[in-house]
DNA sequence: TCATTTGAGTGAACGCCGTTAACTATCGCA
DNA sequence: TGCGATAGTTAACGGCGTTCACTCAAATGA
């Protein structure tokens, strides 16, 4: 565990230089623009060479696929982390950096979020792996859920009908990767998340284009909508509800004036509550 | 107008047997195993010959790709023919087949679903022209949503914060290829098909195996909640909707017997309504 | 019927690409 | 000082999209 020879550090360094190469082939010109060749000739070498650090142009988009998962998880903490205590708040902030990461970087997002290409197969093989990038980039948002289930249960399907669904050894990876999270939890997080991916995905995919011209708006009336279902207390408790009788919580059934101008993401969530 | 000469009928069936070629490689290897060279070699021809039918490989991928959203479009109109007469039966249906034709088709998903690669940019280009495709078969969804919602309409976000968020000319490419519709329509066929694209999506391209097993539950369990919320009344009826008081009805609050075992679908939601 | 035009297809070539093999020079260490 | 590991080279193979010049058969028109 010493400093690194100097051998290791040129050696580290080149593979830096390589994957720095990867991607900016890859911003410009798509995944299909990223080539040993270019690479190579960018950095005043052959293309050869680059077979001492990977031993396939796949692997070396497999490891730039593993970078950038990492990158997006520490964005992603990092703006949980400047969110407050509030997890509501925290999954709100959370949900927005990934879709501005998204927009801007849609080739990086195509190559981690999309197709399993023949150069991206080797690296979903092993997201079975706990410590795959790929699985703890997806267990970041389980925290805040977990926080706010256990602070103030949300309301969930019923309990039956989600051991039913999701029972037996249907989530064994997930503990795995994350340990035991109740199946409330679970659903939460998974509905969530498949939300979310979808109205990114469509947005940086182009799906949205036939129509709706602003997705962030429909994406800022989903996360009201999502939000809205997680802080409304759970039917268990009481017959009726304290701040109304649906999905909708009383600030967004329009009783309240709106949260926002519709300019611009609205003021957090989990404030508005209080 | 009139009968195709020879010359047609033989070049028809040439570009048909192109496309076949394509679709083959497409299924065996990837969107990247398709070249024109093996298409020629399998069809005992030369690779510039395709030349004299597509420009460029480019506009073949964007001709099956259209092709494909037609094939899916009509898998999905004949669905819901089948389905009867009851719009979320149709919704339900087409749901089901939409995912039975995206798994049994990972390679096709992936190209008209997935990120738009050099060999699609021309396609995703031509998406606001509302005879387009994948227009075309983005709509698919909308009838059915529109008869429930003229029938009995369902539980939406108030209508304000609705036209606050995708009023002005944001639904403006919708209205292009679709018509006039009601903005709570448009909103509950936008929420549900980022829901669906995003289910059906993470499935396909893996992005469920570090955390789920069988995402088919998963599938089944949000068709369940999605529909339970088109089924629901909206409050401005009545203070006190009549099934309950949460976006959950009384056929999934568990108080009666759950409605499938866990294996296979689940008998169609509508029907079970009654 | 015959000349002409149109269209389909071929072969060679250019410049990319990933990958392998054989070889060389340099660096670090004993 | 010498030796082995390491990083790099050149050359080559096969595959790719694409272009160009060319041939040949089929449709067309006088």
């Amino acid at each position: 565990m010493g400093a690194p020879s100097r051998r290791e550090r040129l050696r580290s360094a080149t593979v830096a230089e390589i994957k720095d190469g990867a991607r900016r082939l890859l911003v410009t010109g798509g995944v299909d623009a990223v080539s040993l060749r270019a690479i190579a000739r960018d950095m005043g070498m052959t293309a050869p060479a680059i077979y001492r650090y990977f031993p396939s142009l796949e692997a070396l988009v497999a490891a730039l696929a593993g970078d950038l998962y990492d990158e997006l998880r520490l964005l992603l903490e990092a703006a949980r982390d400047e969110a407050g205590a509030e997890p509501v708040d925290q999954l709100l902030t959370m949900s927005r950096a990934f879709r501005a990461w998204s927009v801007a970087h849609p080739a990086e997002f195509g190559l981690i979020f999309g197709a399993p290409s023949p150069g991206r197969n080797a690296f979903v093989d092993g997201c079975v792996d706990p410590d795959h990038p790929g699985a703890r980039f997806g267990a970041v948002f389980i925290r805040p859920i977990l926080d706010l289930w256990r602070r103030s249960p949300f309301r969930t399907p019923p309990p039956e009908l989600l051991r039913q669904r999701l029972g037996g050894r249907r989530l064994e990876p997930l503990r795995l990767s994350h340990g035991e999270v109740p199946v409330e939890v679970a659903y939460a997080f998974l509905s969530g998340w498949t939300r979310l991916y979808g109205l990114v995905a469509m947005e940086v995919f182009h799906q949205f284009d036939w129509a709706v011209t602003e997705a962030e708006a429909l994406f800022e009336l989903e996360l009201e909508m999502f939000t809205a279902q997680l802080l409304a207390d759970p039917p268990t408790r009481d017959d009726a509800p304290p701040t109304g009788d649906g999905p909708f919580p009383a600030s967004v059934t329009g009783d309240s004036p709106p949260p926002a101008t519709g300019d611009g993401p609205p003021p957090a969530f989990g404030a508005a509550k209080g």
